[in-house]
DNA sequence: TATTGTTATACTCTATAACTATA
DNA sequence: TATAGTTATAGAGTATAACAATA
């Protein structure tokens, strides 16, 4: 036990860990129940309505998904579903860019109600509005820094040899 | 977009979402790296070390997984390369009680250093001493929530008729 | 030479249903 | 009749490596 972290800080390690375990688990229950959908495939769906136009693999991959093919496959599904399209990008001949289509855009919809409606039961019902400004106010900055800091995501390839884990 | 989680909300949601993911990967590949270890291993080895003494599977199932026969796989997995002992449990004859073998102890302590370092150089180094008492009590709060709403865990079995989602 | 993306493949995790045994 | 746990099995998700094509 020579160099623990603070009993405070393993608590609140767990507790966050164990608390986002269990909202991922009911969320993911409704998104299947409703839409058929997995949340990862939810997260590439509402980034793409979210979005202004088209996004690349790469771009739509960030902070989502964790390896390529992971990602290929994923859109594969969603294509073969009718919900996204995928075609060559006039920029760069090399990268996909992957498009919504309405009736991805209508799933998002149907979806979208129960999935808020769980959020706010499951996770903002025992928070008050200055918890609320915390929390976000937190875990963006922890986002941020987890997105600037290496191991970064998908973007940068993995050496070939094995640079070991972090 | 009728009943929308304010805007707050859910960029405060996609945050936590997306910090966790990260955190998940990146404590998973220490894990797998450092002990051949799944984060879910970890956890139960970690309840089972913490613990006074040995537990059921059902103790010991509470918030880490979801199913009853993920946990009996992981267990079989677990005892199987030396970490736990199951046994038949004195007190109800349909239990089975889990210990920790030293083995077991060890992998923890092997593992345990390096864990720590990651929770600390991707969660805590961008928070202040305050952003840690807030965070702690407000996911506690959301988890001990979360524990005593349903959709419960895995110790209330599914009726057979399917009662849909939640 | 580095980057984008796909393919093929293998593996892990998870979940459902059917089952045994005990309370 | 309900609960504890296991088994068998099937499906979904993920990752690695090898590959083709473009920058």
């Amino acid at each position: 036990m020579a160099d623990a972290l603070e009993p405070k800080q393993l608590n609140t390690y767990f507790a966050l860990m164990e608390a986002v375990s269990l909202l991922q688990h009911a969320v993911s229950q409704q998104l299947r129940a409703e839409g058929d959908l997995s949340y990862v495939q939810f997260e590439l769906l509402a980034r793409l309505a979210d979005s202004a136009g088209p996004l690349t693999m790469t771009e739509l991959a960030d902070g989502v998904v964790y390896s390529r093919s992971g990602l290929t496959h994923q859109a594969g599904l969603l294509e073969k579903a009718g919900l996204v399209t995928r075609g060559p990008s006039a920029d760069d001949q090399r990268a996909t860019v992957v498009g919504i289509t309405d009736a991805g855009r209508e799933l998002v919809a149907k979806v979208l109600p129960g999935h808020i409606d769980a959020v706010r039961r499951l996770l903002f019902a025992p928070l008050s509005t200055s918890d609320l400004d915390a929390l976000g106010g937190i875990m963006t900055r922890v986002r941020d820094h987890m997105r600037a800091e290496p191991p970064r995501s998908v973007s940068t390839r993995r050496s070939s040899k094995g640079s070991g884990v972090l």
